[in-house]
DNA sequence: CTCATTTGTTTTAAGTATAAAGTATATTGC
DNA sequence: GCAATATACTTTATACTTAAAACAAATGAG
């Protein structure tokens, strides 16, 4: 086949040529965390100083919003990629708060659903409402005709680290 | 001017498109957020497997390796964008565990100086190297001739985040 | 049926994160 | 000088986060 000697088509890579990769990984990496975290922190910044809300409290609350018949409580971790354990305070406060139930099963009394409430998705509606100002503002400036072509390649990334992990 | 009536160059934009691109903004803030998360907690995860360390701590060592003569205390909160409350106890845990020296400076008796010791360094070396390769795995699927662009496009937004954070 | 295993959730221990208040040292205005 | 302010860092209170252990209910093998 048509593979020459000195350059197979993927790996081995050239020592000098892996070093260059290394490093272009490195900086896509840094700038990727650096994003997030910038973006992060002033969401949750706002949301603290507008609401006295925290952001893992609003992403409950937002998962919810799309389900008017309520979730299995075991689907939060899943779809907020977080640990169980995590999320038990966090709903817990959410119940006491009044913003969402939380009512075993009958099917499987292991099993809770978790239901927003009719308060809770008052406020939902209006915290997303300034959530999206917010990152309208923020990232106002990138050229609208690129948002879609970014999230794409993000879309790409995703998936090959999703790959990749779940290979060995 | 060139200027038509019906449509300004940048805002008020119509309603239809402002949704849009309300919307075309959130999905990006959702990958980015989605794509950091997964890095992250796998890096995370492997960090702690196979060298019981965590990701803050390994951070402060990497700002200190670039540091032969040391760092003042106050440029790490900077550089990681972290509260300065957040460093002091992992600074002391990285002292007394013997990574890194904390010397109060004879000019300003307030200022503190951090500095890598030998075995610190020899540690951090250990760990980056995995770590780089970590990444590379995790990052391998991603085609190499794009690296460099979706590094642009991210510190493109990075600026703009930034800039839009300044102004008000 | 009964015991072992699995599944859904909570608890615990340790670490990370912030904001806000506190402490100590420097600097500045007068 | 010396009081007011500013700076560097720590402490405190609160919240999020994970991993691992614990617990309870359901399922499955015999």
């Amino acid at each position: 086949m048509a593979v020459a000697k000195e350059s197979p088509p993927v790996s081995p890579k050239s020592g000098v040529d892996q070093e260059a990769e290394y490093r272009a990984q490195t900086r896509l990496w840094l700038r990727l965390l650096a994003c997030t975290t910038l973006i992060e922190g002033e969401l949750r910044r706002r949301f603290r100083e507008e609401f006295d809300f925290t952001m893992p409290r609003f992403d409950v609350l937002a998962q919810l919003d799309r389900e008017p018949s309520g979730l299995v409580l075991g689907e939060l971790p899943k779809r907020l990629m977080v640990s169980a354990g995590n999320l038990t305070p966090i709903v817990d406060r959410l119940v006491e708060d009044g913003y969402i139930t939380r009512t075993p099963s009958n099917l499987d009394r292991r099993v809770q659903i978790v239901c927003m409430t009719v308060e809770g998705r008052k406020a939902f509606r209006r915290m997303a409402k300034s959530h999206g100002s917010w990152l309208a503002e923020l990232l106002a400036g990138f050229p609208a005709d690129r948002l879609d072509g970014l999230t794409s390649e993000l879309d790409e990334l995703k998936g090959v680290v999703r790959d990749a992990m779940q290979k060995p």
